[in-house]
DNA sequence: TTGACGCCTTACCATTCGGTAAGTACTCTT
DNA sequence: AAGAGTACTTACCGAATGGTAAGGCGTCAA
């Protein structure tokens, strides 16, 4: 069973590095949510280090995951893009430590450059970018100009499901409420009226 | 001169908050910034949360001035939503540092919100969705809905402006200047279609 | 029965963290 | 000249950090 072992040794990581970052995040901490010592924790991923980067390769996995059955679906250009980014936002409202990790990775990974796994999520945007390009009459866009639509349509969507506490926080539960049961919908409009425009 | 000093104490600290985060970086490492110990810098500022909070502040007080003159001038409704988002993605594309420490905060204030100023996000946030309420046509629409579309908008510009560290290790300098170049023009679109759809 | 191995422990380590205490050097006021 | 206040130092402190070393304990194979 050290598999089980090792497997809630990621979970617990994921969370804690979600909610309070790498450096925030201690081993010692995380051990503790299984009830063991930060020496068990070491013994199976020998340092801190690997034990982010496994999280990292399960999180990038799971994103990749989310695109397989829309790319081979057969739909057109944009409503495949629509469904692309749609999905990744599910991917993250469901999943927020996924994306409060995701995002933090955005910030740090300047300086973790060396990391191994840091490009993880080129193949994603390779896929998005090639989606926008593949739209008839956006042909004319450079691949620049369409990285810059695919990350405003990223951020659109990563944004607001990482957001939650802060949300609720300041506009109180019942607002937030409302806006997330509307977001998708919201979403998938700017998308479509953008490829419309 | 003791104000010089403060101040290129608050410079250094929300340069490293945004490179490292608030654990990340530590006040030796911010006062090595002026070659100082760091002693000096908690006889100005009391404690490192102190010295965050004044960061904080001087952040709140930029994007809330960088809305002024729009809201002053006489623009019509739609297009004043357009250039406060501009604006917004000016402000982070110009000033980096502010950009990341502002996701930062987004991602960390969860557990710190009983900090001073946690919602110093509020006024600025209102504001947007009052102005997305005052386009004749989405009068129908609730306050959540609103504020979906904002955070849409919202995440679009800062998104982007936080990422460029990662955008050129993944895809090079040259795919990331492109995008900038036009990354401006694109979110004008991008608001523009969505207003009018 | 013995040895190897996986899993986890206690004990310990150097380093760094934020913060306190006390004192030095300098300027400005009176 | 005396005193006060500002700006900064060195010298500490306890706590927490990531990590090492060594050993205990159970299981399983030979």
């Amino acid at each position: 069973m050290s598999d089980t072992t090792r497997d809630q040794f990621i979970a617990a990581a994921r969370r804690l590095f979600a909610e309070r970052g790498f450096y925030g995040a201690s081993i010692a901490a995380i051990a503790e949510e299984l009830g063991l010592t930060k020496q068990a924790l070491l013994h199976h991923f020998g340092s801190k280090e690997k034990l982010y980067g496994e999280v990292l390769l399960e999180l990038s996995q799971q994103l990749l995951e989310s695109t397989r059955e829309i790319t081979e679906s057969d739909r057109g250009p944009g409503e495949q893009l629509v469904e692309l980014v749609v999905a990744q936002y599910r991917v993250h409202i469901d999943n927020q430590d996924a994306a409060r990790l995701i995002m933090r990775e955005l910030l740090d990974n300047e300086q973790r450059a060396a990391r191994v796994g840091n490009w993880y999520l080129k193949p994603y945007l390779d896929l998005l970018v090639d989606s926008v390009l593949a739209i008839e009459g956006t042909r004319t866009i450079g691949r620049g100009r369409a990285l810059a639509l695919v990350y405003q349509l990223l951020g659109a969507a990563h944004y607001f499901a990482v957001s939650q506490p802060t949300l609720t926080n300041i506009f109180g539960t019942a607002l937030y409420t409302q806006a997330r049961a509307c977001f998708e919908e919201e979403l998938r409009q700017l998308i479509r009226c953008r490829l419309a425009g």
